[in-house]
DNA sequence: TCGATCTTGTGATAATGTAACAGAGGGCGG
DNA sequence: CCGCCCTCTGTTACATTATCACAAGATCGA
């Protein structure tokens, strides 16, 4: 489980770190990294905290990156299908991967107060939801998982 | 667990019901059941599937319920406040609520070939998740569940 | 009946997401 | 080196999803 993002850590390297690991990726899988795909990545790692499609495009069209919806969508779509980064369907918006490049099924704790997303891992594929599931003669192949609430920083600090 | 929906079943009846149930609901609470409002649950209730705002409003105005989008949202957001229908996130859609009025943390099973939905109940403040979240120090308080795959009739009729 | 409140009608607009096509650049066989 | 193919980028236009604001109608209790 990686519930890192609500607890304190050193935040320079958790972007260096990100950014390696899937530079690391890409090279050994012959995918380009290129510098609107880096800035993306960047910019959802810059604060545990999920990004809208266009507020990336902001940033971007401020560096001179692209100014155009697509720009943006392409480098998000590129980044969530290579499992780099994942999108929030409640927020219609996109962080980056705690663990990049490894194949799973991400939960995710969105806190409705700071807006903090941290990723943590339930498969779906077992536990009661699954056993009814297979019961009923579903099968599961991929699974959304958002749950809202208050991170331990903001639940401390007021109700 | 409320997985029918994918089992045959009597579908007239489970619209009926549906409506019934809803009905006395509102009028134990004192909410106004208006035409608008119960119209858009038929069209909820009549295919176990997610119906998107504007194909609900595309149905409201052929029958001159109302033609702009407000109408379909505001209808919706009634029945979703009121725990009648629930949205689901990945789809933009709406399905009308298997067990009305109850409160709960509805999960849904989505057949990615015949778009039927399925509603299952996965509290997600017991299990794995909701353990690791606790040890984070996060309080769950909603969840977004959605699970995609093949229904029994679909993994059964081809892969 | 009056007023408070909830509901609906409507026009305008915001936010989110795609399609389609032209051009830039790089690798690679000729 | 040239031309071809492929991926990535730039840009216009558009599609889809959702909300705001304000006026008018309906409902209900005092």
């Amino acid at each position: 489980m990686e519930t890192t993002g609500f607890a304190r850590h050193d935040h320079g390297a958790c972007i260096r770190d990100g950014v390696t690991a899937v530079a690391e990726h890409c090279r050994a899988e012959g995918l380009q990294f290129t510098p609107v795909r880096r800035r993306v990545l960047e910019l959802l790692l810059e604060g545990h905290r999920a990004l809208g499609a266009y507020d990336i495009l902001d940033r971007l069209r401020e560096e001179g990156l692209g100014s155009q919806p697509p720009v943006a969508y392409r480098a998000l779509d590129f980044l969530v299908k290579n499992g780099f980064a994942h999108k929030i369907e409640r927020l219609n918006a996109f962080v980056a991967c705690a663990c990049p490049g490894e194949s799973h099924m991400p939960a995710f704790l969105i806190c409705r107060k700071c807006d903090k997303v941290a990723e943590a891992e339930a498969d779906m594929r077992e536990g009661k939801l699954a056993q009814s599931a297979a019961e009923a003669g579903f099968h599961i192949e991929r699974a959304v998982v958002e749950a809202e609430g208050l991170c331990p920083n903001c639940s401390g600090a007021a109700a």
